[in-house]
This record gives C-alpha cells, sequence and structure tokens, in this order.
RNA sequence: GCCCCUAUAGCUCAGCCAGGAUAGAGCAGUGGUUUCCUAAACCAUGUGUCGCAGGUUCGAAUCCUGCUAGGGGUACCA
C-alpha cells in the first residue's frame, strides 16, 4: 500500500532542509515541527509549507531565498510533477496525474481496508460512552454522546488501535434507588393503591406505563410482601427493562457494545474495597464530618471530595475510582477514552487526582467533554431533565428524523460547540439533510455498477484517466487516510461528515460530466477505466459512510 | 466570586491545537441545465466590524491580556 503523499513530502522537506544546512545554503540550527498541509486554494497545488516562513528568522534570511534552498533540494519522485516556491515563501506541491489515477487501482486492492492508517499499533484503548443512567430513556444529550463516541471508536480502529467499545451502567446508588422506589409507587397505583411518589422521584410518564406494564405481568404479588423487599424486585425489574430499551435505541442508531459493565458488579468482586484500601493505605483519605474524604488537593485537585458519605453510602466518585482501576489496572488498557456531557466537567480534574492516586498517568485518562445540546420546540427552550420527566427522547427523533440523519448532525459539529436542536426545523428540514448528498453519491455508484453488469472491467487501463472531474474525484478519494489520521490523533470525528461531503461534492460533477457507461463501442475501453474509478469511488464513500455509523445505500 | 466551553455569512456550522497566500461549507435566496448510468443531481450568482478593546509578530479568525454576551460547573446527586 501507498504512503501517504503527506507524510512522504514531510520527510522531503526534512532532507532537503538538513541536506541545505550540509550544503552551507541553510544555517544550521534544529528543526522545528514541520507543517505540511493542504492549501485553501487550488492554484497552489495539492499540499504545502510554509516551513520556510517559520525558518526565515531563524536561518536570518528572506523567506524566498529559504524556500528555494528547500523546493531546489526536493528530488524527482513518481508521485510529484511540481514543486513551485511562491510569494512570500511557500513550498507548493502538485501530484502528478499519472501517478493520481494509478491510485485506483491501488484502492481496488485494498478494498474495505482502504482508509486505515498504521498509528495506533495495536494499542489498547478503550472508549466508553453512552453511560446514560438506566433511570429513563434515552434523550437527545445521550444521541449526542453515543454518536461521538462510537464514531470516534470507529476512527481509532481504522487507526490501528484495539478499541473496546463500553457502557457503563450505573446500577448502583442512589438514582436507580430513587428510581425503584419511584416504581413501586407507579406499581401501586396502577393496582389503585394511594401511593406517594417519593418526593424527588422520577415524574416522568414513562414510569406510570412501566409501572403498568409490572402491574398487569406481574400482578398484586410485590403488595404483599415487605415494602423493602418489593423496592428490591421492582429495582431489578425496572433495570432490566430500561436496559433493554435503552439498548434498543442504540441498536436502531446503529450502535452496539462490547461490554456492558455494571457498577454494582465492582461491589460484588471485592474491587471497589480494594481499592478504597488502597487509597488509605497510601494516605489519600481522611475522615471528617462522619464522611471519608478523598484528599485530592493534594494530587492538583481544587478541593478534595466525598468517597463515602456519612451515612455509609458511597458517593460516585468513589465507584468511578474504582471502575478506573479496574480498566487500567485490571484490564490494561493502554488509553481510556471517556465521553462526557458538560455537566460532569467539574469530575475532570478528580478523576486526574484519582489516577495519580491509583498510580496510573492522568495523561492515559482522556475525558472528551461535549457540550450540551439545547433543545427547542417551537421556538420554546425545553429544559431537560428525567426526574421531571420533560424529555424529548432518542427514540422519538429517531423515529422522525431517521438514524442515519440523527448521526450525520450530531456527528458533525466538534464536541465543544453548543449546538442548539429545534426539532421542528430539524423535522422540516431533515430532507435537506446533507447526509442525503452523500449516501445519493453512494447510491449512484451502486446503480452504475448494476446497470454496468455484464462488463468485466478488470483490465481497465486507469492512465486512459485524465479529465479534470475524475482527477479531482481521485484527489478527493486520498484525502481518506489523511482525514482517518487527523481525526484519530486529534479525537474528533466531527471531521468525518465534511470530508464526505467534500468527497460526494467531487462525485457528483464526475457523474454528470463523465458518462460511464456508453454505447458507443469505441468508448469501451474509457469505460472500463471509469468503471474502475467508480468501483474505488463506492469503496471509498461507504467506508467513510461506515466510519459515521451511517448507511450506505444501494439505492434510493 | 472562582473554574470550563462558546461567540466567524440571513440560518446551522468548519477553520483555532502546530499563526502564513484573496476567511470556507451546507441550508435559505436568485437564474439556468434532462437524446443513454437515479434531478435527493449539475452549473452560475450574492453574502462577512471572524463579539469588543488592547498586546505579541514581518504576518493574528488562530497566540496573550482585559471586557461583554450565552451555556455548563462550583452538592455528603450522578
Amino acid at each position: 500500500m501507498l504512503e501517504q503523499p503527506l507524510h512522504e513530502i514531510e520527510s522531503l522537506v526534512r532532507e532537503a532542509i538538513l541536506a541545505a544546512q550540509d550544503a552551507g545554503d541553510l544555517p544550521s540550527f534544529d528543526l522545528p515541527t514541520l507543517v505540511v498541509d493542504r492549501p485553501q486554494r487550488e492554484e497552489h497545488g495539492d499540499y504545502a509549507t510554509s516551513a520556510a516562513l517559520q525558518l526565515a528568522g531563524t536561518a536570518r534570511m528572506v523567506p524566498l531565498r529559504v524556500a528555494q534552498a528547500i523546493a531546489s533540494r526536493i528530488p524527482k519522485t513518481d508521485f510529484l510533477a511540481q514543486v513551485e516556491v511562491a510569494e512570500p515563501g511557500f513550498v507548493n506541491f502538485t501530484l502528478d496525474d499519472g501517478w493520481l489515477t494509478r491510485q485506483v487501482d491501488e484502492i481496488l486492492a485494498a478494498g474495505e481496508s482502504y482508509g486505515n492508517v498504521p498509528l495506533g499499533q495495536g494499542q489498547k484503548v478503550q472508549v466508553e460512552y453512552g453511560s446514560a443512567n438506566p433511570t429513563g430513556p434515552l434523550h437527545v444529550g445521550s444521541g449526542r454522546n453515543t454518536v461521538i463516541g462510537d464514531g470516534l471508536a470507529n476512527v481509532l480502529e481504522a487507526a490501528g488501535y484495539e478499541v473496546q467499545r463500553e457502557y457503563y451502567v450505573n446500577d448502583a446508588g442512589t438514582q436507580v434507588r430513587l428510581f425503584a422506589e419511584t416504581l413501586y409507587a407507579r406499581y401501586a397505583q396502577a393496582l389503585g393503591r394511594d401511593e406517594p411518589i417519593p418526593e424527588d422521584g422520577y415524574r416522568g410518564a414513562y414510569l406510570v406505563e412501566l409501572g403498568d406494564e409490572v402491574a398487569r405481568q406481574e400482578g398484586e404479588r410485590f403488595l404483599e410482601m415487605p415494602r423493602r423487599e418489593a423496592v428490591n424486585a421492582l429495582y431489578e425489574i425496572g433495570l432490566e427493562k430500561m436496559l433493554a430499551s435503552i439498548e434498543d435505541d442504540l441498536t436502531m442508531l446503529g450502535i452496539t457494545y462490547d461490554r456492558w459493565f455494571s457498577e454494582r458488579s465492582l461491589y460484588d468482586s471485592g474491587v471497589f474495597d480494594h481499592v478504597l484500601a488502597m487509597l488509605r493505605e497510601k494516605d489519600h483519605v481522611a475522615e471528617r464530618a462522619g464522611a471519608v474524604w478523598f484528599v485530592s488537593s493534594e494530587l492538583g485537585d481544587d478541593k478534595d471530595n466525598v468517597l463515602i458519605r456519612s451515612d455509609g453510602e458511597p458517593g460516585y466518585l468513589a465507584s468511578d475510582i474504582a471502575y478506573h482501576y479496574d480498566k487500567f489496572i485490571r484490564r490494561g488498557f493502554d488509553r481510556v477514552i471517556n465521553v462526557w456531557g458538560a455537566d460532569h466537567q467539574g469530575h475532570v480534574p478528580r478523576m486526574k487526582a484519582a489516577m495519580r492516586a491509583i498510580g496510573v498517568d492522568p495523561d492515559s485518562l482522556v475525558l472528551i467533554v461535549y457540550q450540551l445540546v439545547a433543545l427547542r420546540r417551537g421556538g420554546e427552550l425545553v429544559r431537560l431533565s428525567k426526574r421531571t420527566g420533560d424529555i424529548i427522547t432518542l427514540r422519538e427523533v429517531l423515529e422522525e428524523i431517521g438514524p442515519d440523519a440523527v448521526r450525520f448532525f450530531l456527528l458533525g459539529r466538534a464536541a465543544d460547540s453548543q449546538m442548539e436542536l429545534d426539532l421542528d426545523l430539524a423535522k422540516e428540514q431533515s430532507s435537506e439533510n446533507p447526509v442525503y448528498y452523500v449516501q445519493y453519491a453512494h447510491a449512484r455508484t451502486a446503480s452504475i455498477l448494476r446497470y454496468a453488469q455484464g462488463t468485466d472491467f478488470s483490465d481497465g487501463d486507469v492512465s486512459l484517466l485524465g479529465h479534470p472531474a475524475e482527477l479531482a474525484l481521485i484527489r478527493q478519494m486520498l484525502r481518506l487516510p489523511e482525514v482517518v489520521e487527523k481525526a484519530a490523533t486529534s479525537l474528533s470525528p466531527h471531521y468525518l461528515p465534511y470530508y464526505a461531503q467534500d468527497l460526494a461534492g467531487a462525485f457528483h460533477p464526475f457523474y454528470k460530466q463523465c458518462r460511464v457507461v456508453s454505447s458507443v463501442p469505441e468508448d469501451m475501453p474509457l469505460n472500463k477505466a471509469r468503471l474502475k474509478l467508480v468501483a474505488a469511488a463506492k469503496i471509498v464513500l461507504a467506508r467513510v459512510l461506515a466510519l459515521m455509523g451511517v448507511s450506505g445505500p444501494e439505492s434510493m
């Protein structure tokens, strides 16, 4: 498989600078990080470096002369047609047309693996995402979480990491207990009892339905047992049903996990006690006012935090430390990436401190904090809360807009950006979603290949390609590995939808301008070459769609 | 109060990490395109105090400081 031109050029530039230094054309200095990237304007070539501008100061030379010193030492290669110096000191690189067309064969040979890059070297990475409390249906915010997490996991896999996808099930602690208490009340109400829901209970209608359902299925038997026992039993039933519903929603979104990790299991397996003892032993713990505190202020946090509350219940920080101990120490992940909503950002310094406390490099724990999704309905801002029951469920949006559009929309923004989703507007405009533009390009490739069934184009000669629209398409196809690498390095899956649009945006004009399956017999050689190009384009479109978790339809 | 994120075209957003060449895309708007592979397409066209004010630099949307506005956090909830 081909080395990426970008990296090739980086080495060529580096070697050119070193050679120029040896020859005395450039003074000697240590090389900074050299940046080669894609210029904004087409006439500046495929790649460009501003290295000369960067170095002009240290070299005490005019930038243009530095650029010339570099450009003149870039050797002739098969993939570069042109190396140019441009004002005020850029070196621009243009890919060779013949080399470009040959990449079509390379992509066909690579097949589904096209786009993979050898970055991770098999490092073990866990991506934990979703992880909404199993106390209610998933809302749109969880949708953003899972779409980012899953997209990231896909990209990291393509970049050569060994990725494990995990959902942390908060099946212990205050919130699920409150959930079970509420379910008990709704269940009793369904059977005609006057049972108020707890003060801070979950008010959503879904629990009324769940109470009804349990009453229908289980009858009155829970009313006959001691209340505490009944609540425990309902806890198990409710948890199972909520998890099933969450899993259903995620399946609809096309998301499956390698593992659902139970918080409760940390207590059952003894990991929790072990970690707490360890923290005590290492003197990271203090008792104050009847509670047990994690002295995180000594480990870089701005304050201490409660581990065990004065009522004897562990707080969620405590189990989270045990959970991460399990991830790093027991399961041996090299890196753990957690996707968190902005409402958890205060938890970041605590967990970093916790990593120091358990002897893990804090940098190997990466927290992707995404800004919360603000929802609007008919111009009204909707506040989301499972407890008040005011939620817009992920399922509702999935059913209205469809999983592909939801994925594309939620993935297409940087995690940092605060997005506002107007449901009414989204429903209205979902037919304008650019996802269909990309999918349509894929459907068109499929359509052409169907139409040409019976034509064996395996002997197609790609050197016949050369139409500007063909070359533009190949250029976009070649960006996939760069995009994967960039997204994996910066943990930013939002690059994918932008790239997908660029790729489709090169395919559609090609389709319009270049007739692939022509009825004129003399066109056969070109037909075959173009069929190769279409088959390769289909591979690339399918791959980028798959990385986003969006389907690639054969027809639309 | 303190901490984190954000402010770029009418709307929704890229670009900021690693400063560079006339700041980009989609949607919306306007005009046009169909003798063979799907018009969910193509072609053409307008749009900017890059929140404000300073600073650093040969060069700032990008880095630094202050300010303004919005979102989030600052619990013995998660």
